[in-house]
DNA sequence: AACCAAAGGGTAAGCGTTTACATTTTATTG
DNA sequence: CAATAAAATGTAAACGCTTACCCTTTGGTT
């Protein structure tokens, strides 16, 4: 592959001018930067970013840390950040962290090795304190999805409780009297928040939610449709059910569908995330969306400021984010008094 | 942050012997293994990979270049490059193409400026030879959804017209006697393949469709509820619709449920792609699959192959998939004779 | 004509690694 | 114990670039 040099060579100048076109440095002649630019498209020559990236100390790279790629979810989370990637002149690195602290971990090492400017980590396993000192060595770490106290000013995150309450005053006010709720079978912070702020909100107005009725299951169309095959099967009466996510919310409603109840005529049902899938379901569906892609974007400019060394770090912010209720079609009023 | 030369300091080796731990190169004794690799922990050292990669000439690094991740069948894409990458220990990174010649041209020069050993490229909008000179300056250079004869062996593709005549074939299986499409209205090869294969194989069996009834619309969803409403209006009588994507035909279904008609008692809708999306509707779409990340997943691994200097490139390889078909419950048989 | 500032361009060091080669240490053998 | 082979370690160059510093032009002023 040809270098630096052989421009150099073949256009009768130093590297050092060379470098200087390439970089539209400050002192060079009309005529030189038309010889160079002239040998740059004939040998077709594409600078090394890795050799840049070693004398200049920054690699003009933001690295991501998801489980995959193939959820919706984490699919815009990615996209967020490769918006503002793009918009600053860098590229994204993906490593992807999938379930296990192990695997999370070496991810990020990952990206260290790459001496990303900029990382945007998504983790769930890892401890608190083991983030608290990788941010320590990483300037330009920020988490998202996730508040850890001491590194607030790095945590763009989502008030899950929040939006359990919002999700139980929206059924509350369409005048529903019983509900029922289906949660995550995995004990991560969303799930249990979401359903401490449902439950908060309805206990709040005089509603209790027997917690033995609640199902749990595989946060998807399946789950969502084994965890409702459960609920009716335990013979429980609600008109309001409040799923974990879209998914499974989807997954609920067309195993209600199929058992002769209809959605929302005799049940409502509210999703969470706002995922694409809610959009196409049918009824449409109603449920909180969660901006995650927004939030990406926020996350990776923070990262931007955080890894700039001139801009010296305000520790008190604070990047909380309410979800908004978004009313389709899967919820209506109760007429029942 | 800490480099090889301190941890060689620390531990009072050269780096020549730091680097051999590292590596686990040849001959390095156990105590000096042990000695090092203390130090390594203690300093928290991680090796810089931009060095590295000037050093070796190999950056470890997978590019791909999609037009976006928000779509489910490019971040698919993504994830199969993505699993081979997590597999080969090498980084994904991630170039967005967007739509047009110049942005796509300039997301594979980013990739080329950071070395990277594959880049898996999805490009609709560059020219064939340009791509073909490009693939003799990047030697891992693999199209994915693209079929260039001169460099066939880096082209991993699908047989959309096939894939238009199973389709015909299913329908026509299905008793079918009156069809109609709706096609997307980008005028680029897929779509218009498609299509072609549909109406050659109908012809076969004696059908003609007329191509004025044919509607073109934006290929989401919104695009097929539109295309639907404009089928409708126009009278045409129809039963059995093969539409260019499942998004689309998810629309489609919509629209003609509103409109009073079955899917499938009344009206077949038969999608493409296999996405998700389409195991969440109701009805269950039937449609064609689109082993995208499979597809990926292959590009990746001759992408691998042809970087490798070692294997002698065989020109003569092909590698077209035909996609499957995947009868789900949007398309079922026309009792009317 | 002499001087000087400004502008353009070159030299060379250094970024953090790997690795061929040279050198030293250790183990083996007669 | 000397000789020698084998193993471990060190030295230094190289990868492709940027940039501080220095040198050479150029042209404007007196």
């Amino acid at each position: 592959m040809t270098t630096i040099k052989d421009v150099a060579r073949l256009s009768g100048v130093s590297v050092a001018s060379v470098s200087r076109v390439l970089n539209n440095g400050p002192k060079v002649s009309k005529k030189t930067i038309e010889k160079v630019s002239k040998v740059i498209k004939e040998l077709n020559y594409t600078p090394n970013a890795n050799a840049r990236a070693l004398v200049t100390q920054k690699s003009t790279t933001l690295g991501v840390v998801i489980p995959d790629l193939i959820d919706p979810f984490f699919a815009s989370l990615a996209n967020g950040v490769e918006k503002v990637a793009r918009k600053s002149n860098m590229q994204l690195l993906l490593s992807t962290g999938l379930v296990s602290a192990e695997s999370e971990m070496q991810a990020i090492n990952l990206l260290i090795e790459r001496r990303c400017d900029v990382m945007v980590v998504h983790s769930k396993k890892l401890p608190d304190q083991v983030l608290i000192e990788l941010s320590n060595k990483v300037a330009g770490l920020v988490l998202i999805d996730r508040y850890i106290e001491e590194i607030a000013h790095r945590c763009i995150w989502l008030d899950n409780i929040e939006g359990g309450k919002i999700a139980a005053r929206h059924l509350l006010a369409l005048n529903h009297k019983n509900f029922d709720c289906i949660a995550s079978k995995y004990q991560i912070d969303d799930p249990l928040l979401r359903l401490q702020g449902f439950q908060s909100e309805l206990k709040s107005a005089g509603v209790d939610i027997d917690p033995s009725l609640i199902e749990h299951g595989e946060p998807t169309l399946q789950g969502g449709e084994v965890a409702t095959q459960h609920l009716l099967a335990s013979g429980k009466r609600f008109s309001a059910l409040f799923v974990y996510n879209d998914a499974m919310a989807i997954g609920a409603i067309s195993t209600l569908e199929d058992n002769g109840f209809k959605v929302p005529s005799d049940i409502s049902v509210l999703g969470f995330d706002d995922v694409l899938l809610s959009r196409y379901s049918r009824p449409k569906l109603s449920t909180l969306n969660y901006p995650i892609e927004e939030m990406a974007m926020q996350a990776a400019n923070i990262g931007l400021e955080l890894s700039d060394k001139n801009t010296e770090l305000n520790k008190d912010k604070n990047y909380k984010h309410i979800p908004r209720l978004v009313k389709r079609e899967s919820t209506s009023y109760n007429p029942n008094k």
